[in-house]
DNA sequence: CATCGAACCAACC
DNA sequence: GGTTGGTTCGATG
């Protein structure tokens, strides 16, 4: 369970565990109707994109903890492995007032930091 | 814009 | 050990 973290030029280790609480706190950083990428969260913990999903997928808590709220980093809006799949995740952004480019993409003035938070 | 291949990395079998 | 994802990037047309 532990994994090696790049951070501010270190590497060290943690473990999913912990990656996960601090994800869900991020999560909870992001306005209602916006969005983030999990290129964004990745580059945050110094970790890979993928395992960004893996946390998401890990998550127990939602909808609570908006892990919908995660979008690909050119504004697909990815996939969601809870029950009723990517469809379940559009509803939930449009119902939160999220823009759609089209049925795929959400519109890209949507995307928002995270680092405007952190620190 | 769309598609493709490769790198990605912990979980799962 | 091989496969599989809530991905990304660069190359190509």
């Amino acid at each position: 369970m532990t994994i090696l973290v790049y951070e501010e030029g270190n590497v060290r280790k943690a473990n999913v565990k912990d990656l996960l609480e601090i994800v869900k706190a991020l999560l909870l950083l992001i306005p209602i109707g916006k969005v983030t990428s999990y290129k964004e969260i990745a580059l945050m913990l110094g970790v890979s994109p993928r395992l960004v999903g893996r946390l998401m997928a890990m998550n127990d808590e939602a909808p609570i903890v908006p892990c919908h709220r995660v979008v690909r980093s050119n504004g697909h809006i990815g996939g969601y492995s809870l029950e009723g799949g990517v469809e379940i995740k559009r509803r939930l952004l449009i119902l939160e007032g999220v823009k759609f480019r089209n049925r795929e993409y959400v519109s890209s003035e949507v995307m928002v930091s995270l680092k405007k938070f952190y620190k």
